[in-house]
DNA sequence: TGTACATCAGTGAACGCGCGTTCACTGATGTAC
DNA sequence: TGTACATCAGTGAACGCGCGTTCACTGATGTAC
């Protein structure tokens, strides 16, 4: 009979942990995230985690930085349907449609990075960053792009200094970083706004009209802030 | 020598709940209040609390409630410094600078209205909805009024369905409240964006390039939606 | 091929903790006569 | 003014629960000889 085909041994079970975690932050968010229940569900005991991962806290930033490389495969991916120099409006449009679309289609991944703070949770930004800087980098990317190219219509449009920012200095380098800077900002938060209203459930979501106000903010930043054919 | 000055019952115990239950929001979050916390910081026993709230939700409803309405008096209060029928621009702009002051002045109560919603906690929107239409409809109303002034550029901006919303139906009536409904969600979706963003401490907080940031999107606004003198 | 051994993923019990909620109660207060 | 009584805000003990984390352990596996 040969050994028995199935072992009590769960293969891949920090992935399996992980999974788990994602889908009891789906039912009651990531504050309640529990050792003990993640445990329950793939029936084992709660201190085989601790073989995974440090404590609690460490569960948490891998899931942020899972959640940001997730969302930047989707960042580029779109970027990259459109290289060529003469796509650029398509690259950024496509770039913000990618940005909603993955938000939507994992909206507490979405939260987890982009939402309200977990309470008593600091990501530790040494081991966040990179993988946040690559996910933010696509959109941001596109814009110096724009810029690079010269149609950022440059003189309408003020610079803020990023101060003690989200994104570290020397995000945007090249000339005039400080513009490509301030319309990112401006650009993320159109697009933060009514994604957040959607995945938490205070706009219409996931509708048809939801698409139509999402792509009308999108045409709307081209015509604001760049210069067309 | 009489009675004694000072009861050992605190008076107003219902707000002194409230206020306590707020300062530990503002320190590790909405949903991870606790009623024996609070019951600590205010020297007394846990069932005490029973007397005056039916039981932990009902408190968070009362503090739901009552962000909307601060939030309420606040957007109102904006509005009504600009009355005339030639000061609508300044209304407008006046209404969403105090969307905006409020929030980074109540930031828990922003993020417990607006934010990530609490999990496992729905509000009672009998209960809740009053106050937060009359919160909501601030900002509302002027858009209302700017269109019945006729000075929304009706032709170019899309209509939206409200569909399953946020906002009841009828929250919008009069001719083309529709118009009325779709400038709103736009309008709330980039004063919401930067707000958040900033509240979260994802954008540099409290600072005058906050200031012009947000100044900045809500002349872009004007622009946009309203026709200019 | 067969045996001794090292490895190490996973276990079960235990630690100390905090939680919401219930219950019968107490004791100060104010009222009625 | 003095006494009997009703009210009811607040108490303390108890319920059953879940949590993160530690610890010494076990027992299957793979390796060395």
């Amino acid at each position: 009979m040969g050994r028995p085909i199935q072992s009590s041994r769960i293969p891949n079970l920090r992935d399996s942990i992980k999974e788990a975690a994602w889908r009891q932050i789906s039912v009651s968010g990531a504050s309640s995230l529990s050792l003990r229940s993640i445990a329950r569900e793939l029936s084992i005991s709660a201190p085989a985690i601790y073989n995974y991962f440090r404590d609690r806290d460490a569960l948490v930033t891998a899931l942020v930085i899972d959640a940001y490389l997730s969302f930047g495969d989707s960042q580029h991916a779109a970027k990259e349907k459109y290289p060529g120099e003469g796509e650029l409006l398509k690259r950024f449009t496509e770039t913000g449609i990618a940005y909603r679309d993955w938000a939507l289609r994992y909206p507490h991944r979405y939260l987890l990075i982009f939402g309200t703070p977990v309470p008593g949770y600091v990501p530790p930004q040494d081991e966040v960053l990179p993988a946040m800087m690559r996910s933010m980098g696509a959109l941001a990317g596109v814009i110096a792009e724009l810029h690079l190219a010269g149609r950022l219509k440059a003189a309408d449009i003020p610079r803020f200094d990023p101060g003690a920012c989200f994104f570290p200095a020397g995000m945007f380098p090249g000339p005039d970083g400080l513009l490509v800077y301030s319309v990112a900002m401006l650009i993320w938060g159109r697009v933060h706004g009514l994604v957040s209203l959607e995945v938490t459930g205070k706009l219409p979501p996931f509708g048809p009209d939801g698409d139509a106000l999402y792509r009308y903010e999108l045409e709307s930043m081209l015509r604001e802030f760049v210069v067309m054919d």
